[in-house]
DNA sequence: CTGAAAGCGCTTACAG
DNA sequence: CTGAAAGCGCTTACAG
């Protein structure tokens, strides 16, 4: 501001010009402006403002991996789409914060350096050591799609009024979709499944692994697959399956082709989201099997193309990230919303599924 | 900072505890983490960093329009991808800034809001208030799919070396797009245009209107239209053009419902975005024209979904998003690139299209 | 290996 | 209606 001081004759009174016109008679603030223009001044810092106010004006959304990976998924733009509709009317920018999945950087996580009023985490594994950086910041937080409260290591104690759980019942959602392949017949079924925990190594696991597991989106859905499986009757070890902690159209197929693989005999697969559904229903066809004579597939999200017609666990994702942010900005008020319950899920059935024995 | 002093003993030895941690004895650093903690406190402010050093870590994206809006946009999408191809290996974040579209917020625009060290300005019209505020911030800045340097206004005085502009052929592109169909016989075109400015109302416009369009990408690509018309001997009347200055699905639809009420002889349609080609695809198809065979239609972008088969303009979003980035890192670090050259297009044919007379 | 001092650029009560 | 003063929280040479 010293540098339109030079200009004009005031050094608070340029702040005066810009962020409060009412109070400066006319004739000055053209003056304050015209003189700020020829120097070339860009207008209050906004980091200064920032730091002053004590106000970013901005929420950072935390993905948990590098941002490009971040938009190409489907659930996550929508995710995004139903944040902004909270925080548009608000004008509060969105800082997206790139990450390294559970991989140690020299600078550290990213997210200690976002300027922002608050922080929204999506979907971020809870032994993931992003979750503890976010933590340490000490913002209003909405965690998203990850952790229970009990899983993070060292909230128990501290007590921290400042952050929130959401996310959708994933027992109850991945129950539906088994049982649904059940009650078609299916006896032997393949679970595409995410990592147990944020490290472990793509391949193989059992469903009786599932108390160990750290990763709790993972745990809680296994959970639930036991559950039908159990109210079936039916042995646990009927479930084939295999885990891809970090997916992507390689490991997703990679898995695929094990799963068939190994385990020729299974009927039905279900996949823990509709990306790795739609790779086991490409590599599933080069096996020469036919969805859903062949094979039925169920997903999980609701985010796969219309054509494809997959039958899948769907989650209102835009509903989810509006959510979030309203009680982001409610705990960026001070108030502390009350703890939100489970989203629903709801199965739908389209193509991809059918009763066993439906072919030949 | 004082509060961890009166934990430890130390004003900016805290600093250096969470900066430079060799610079420390690991007893020292050890006992001064423990009392942040305990403090709670949450690691370096961001804004007063960001202050002190000059750099914020982060670019911001202006995309014209609120957020929500623009992540329904799948070209949008592709051109952040490609931005964040760029920003990532650097560990940068990525504000999205909403903007209303040529709205006048008493807070003005929030672009002024956001802290960052560079901007890039996606589609949004040379004649918004939007281009003026950014210019205004005076930081290193790309202008994409915008207006031509000339354009804007005040611009040519100052002389910024700040600024970058990029941005597809967009003569080339619809030139080939009209060539396309008229070399298929057409000879009664309907032309789906974005708006001659961006305060124009939507409606009914002339080819011959194009000289005062201040939207210069509606200009160029109208200038393409008229090119190819040129080109192949035939009057500029032969199209018929409604301008959608805001494009959202009930827009497209009424758009495409009026050229075809009021133009009903028109054989085929060129829309300037792919969405456009979809409303008018689904609405010819209401009102009983069958596509291609009725009405041939070409869209702009490549961004529809695979089963629609759309003939279009295909862009890379994402190269320009990447390009983009690269260029304003290079303007951070204070080398001013060159000029970049247009981006090329492409035609792609696939089943929207075919010759006059070929239904029936 | 650690500390005292200066300053990044703003905004905000408070006087005048 | 305008200005002087304080302070937001940090980092960075620079001494010791």
């Amino acid at each position: 501001v010293a540098v339109a001081r030079a200009a004009g004759v005031s050094p608070s009174t340029v702040s005066n010009a810009f962020n409060r016109p009412e109070r400066l008679s006319p004739a000055l603030r053209e003056r304050v402006l015209r003189a700020a223009a020829e120097l070339g001044y860009g207008g209050p810092d906004p980091a200064a403002r920032i730091l002053r106010r004590g106000r970013a004006g901005a929420i950072a959304v935390i993905l948990g991996r590098l941002i490009a990976d971040a938009l190409g998924d489907p659930a996550t733009i929508e995710f995004l789409a139903g944040v902004s509709d909270a925080t548009d009317p608000e004008q509060l920018g969105l800082v997206l914060v790139p990450e390294m999945p559970y991989r140690d950087v020299p600078e550290g996580p990213a997210v200690r350096n976002a300027a922002a009023d608050g922080l929204i985490v999506f979907s971020v594994p809870g032994d993931d050591p992003i979750i503890t950086a976010v933590l340490q910041r000490n913002l209003p937080t909405v965690v998203v799609d990850s952790p229970a409260l009990s899983d993070i290591p060292g909230l128990a104690e501290g007590g921290r009024p400042l952050v929130d759980f959401l996310g959708i019942d994933d027992v109850a959602g991945a129950e539906a979709a088994m049982r649904h392949l059940l009650e078609l017949g299916h006896r032997r079924i393949g679970v595409v499944a995410f990592g147990l925990s944020t490290h472990a190594p793509a391949g193989p696991a059992e469903l009786a692994q599932r108390g160990a597991a750290t990763a709790n989106v993972t745990k809680a859905r296994l959970q639930g697959c036991a559950r039908a499986l159990a109210a079936a009757g039916v042995e646990e070890t009927a479930a084939v399956v295999v885990q891809v902690p970090v997916v992507t159209p390689e490991t997703a197929r990679t898995a695929a082709h094990a799963l068939l693989e190994s385990a020729p005999d299974v009927s039905a697969i279900f996949a823990f989201s509709d990306r790795l559904a739609m790779a086991v229903c490409s590599v599933a066809r080069e096996r020469g099997r036919i969805v859903p004579d062949d094979l039925s597939v169920v997903g999980f999200d609701d985010t796969a193309p219309a054509s494809a017609r997959l039958t899948t666990v769907h989650q209102a994702h835009r509903d989810k990230g509006r959510l979030a942010a309203e009680r982001l900005l409610v705990a960026i008020n001070g108030e502390l919303p009350a703890p939100a319950a489970p989203l629903p899920t709801r199965l739908i059935v389209r193509a991809t599924t059918s009763p066993l024995g439906s072919g030949r």
